[in-house]
DNA sequence: TCAAACAGGTCATCTATATGACTTGAATGA
DNA sequence: TCATTCAAGTCATATAGATGACCTGTTTGA
């Protein structure tokens, strides 16, 4: 476990105690999965109450960065469960039915980041990348265009067939394959003209409204680590979004 | 202050305590903008203790119902800082500038109740409402148009003068007038072709893809009290979403 | 063999108390 | 008069400890 940083000066305890077990995790110290040492443990360890470490705990748990099991322990999360997909998948059928999409990948290919995605990843424009279409399907109907761009740098080794064979969703191959762990997005919604490339996926007619969804996907460091451009056809299916602290 | 219920078996203590502080603020026992007694007496008068008392008001504080101000007391919310309007108002320039929209108001008007804002707000078609059309400009621009379905039962006394008159927001309005706080609300998003209405307000061509906000606003006690849907142009704006718990 | 009881470890909640930081308004002194 | 100091009240953070709920693996006993 990472031990308290130094320039923590003035800062409350418990938010030091809370970027020491976060940096612990960015290094794979302790993996996804993985239970952390019990309370009592971790609370020695970093030479805190155990109320103190139980605020920072406390504040990671709300961020979805670790998840609690009362009476087995405190676990890194990992990007397998419902909760999670519905965290960065916000389209659901308009009588409020929420699914689970079908994943159908469009194209694969090797590419170079072009001047939007690279501003978005905070990189320059040119550097290796991979450029990754999805049709997804909701109730049989295709109802999403996804186009992600991701750095190479980042997923050394990732090929169109381990692409293919993940088990889970593509949070979660980042995860375990490159302990990239995604836990923010920043999300931009416009509503445009279907393109043709879109409208040819999704089976719409081109210039057809459709909400177009651009997202930059963040890691535990708060780097950007993904660019996505969605295209969603809101026919029978909406967008939806809840204003509010959780309860 | 609302004593604790006693309908409250097997809940936690702290979820007890923040119902009956929910409930003194619905009943307005006190009043949005009140300082609520100090910890120290609150714990008292609940008969727990302070950090049970914490607890409670931490929750509250996080939905944005309570505001903490260090050495002056805890304080209900009012909906009047710029972090409230930015809770329930998510179009920025597309370059990321954020600012408070300028509100004209388009139309004001009694009527009843149609089969879509019934049912949002759970209640029958034909009941006595207000609709209220609004347009809002974003640097000189007029980007979004509101319309706005509202109780008439919730609102009894609201006239045009009054609604002009409103020194802030529209949910600080609902606030200071009618005793009505807006907590929470749920949107639907789609990309729709501008409708005749929409197209003369914001100057664009009818059939001209825009995003279409489906809003209900929910009260403290969870009850709709607003139905809203907005029409967005993003030619130049977008609606921005941060996926992820606050930090 | 197998189900039930049990023990030990974990998180969940709660209490009690202490110290520090921040804000306000009153007292002080030039 | 006016700026400064100071004290009191508030939340913010932290500690130490207690009890209960929950899960798991082991032991027990029929």
């Amino acid at each position: 476990m990472q031990a308290i940083s130094p320039d923590s000066a003035g800062m409350p305890l418990y938010r030091a105690v809370k970027r020491a077990l976060l940096k612990s995790i960015e290094l794979g110290t302790v993996a996804p999965g993985d239970a952390l040492p019990s309370e009592t443990e971790l609370a020695a360890e970093f030479g805190v109450s155990v109320g103190t470490l139980r605020r920072a705990v406390d504040d990671l748990v709300a961020e979805h960065i670790l998840v609690r099991r009362q009476g087995l322990g405190t676990f890194v999360a990992t990007h397998t469960s419902d909760r999670f997909l519905f965290q960065f998948f916000h389209v659901e059928r308009s009588d409020g039915l929420r699914q689970a999409p079908e994943v159908e990948l469009v194209s694969f290919e090797r590419t170079r980041l072009d001047e939007e995605a690279a501003a978005a990843l905070n990189l320059k424009p040119g550097e290796p990348a991979l450029q990754i279409e999805n049709r997804l399907r909701l109730q049989g109907r295709p109802v999403v265009h996804d186009r992600l761009v991701i750095p190479a740098a980042l997923f050394r080794g990732l090929t169109e067939k381990r692409w293919r064979d993940r088990p889970s969703t593509i949070y979660h191959l980042y995860q375990s394959e490159f302990a990239i762990t995604v836990v923010r997005a920043f999300e931009r919604l416009r509503a445009v003209g279907a393109d043709r490339a879109a409208a040819r996926v999704l089976g719409v007619a081109v210039g057809q409204p459709v909400l177009q969804v651009r997202r930059v996907a963040l890691d535990l460091g708060g780097h950007a680590v993904e660019w996505r451009v969605s295209t969603v056809v809101t026919g029978q299916h909406d967008y939806v979004n809840l204003l509010s602290r959780p309860v």
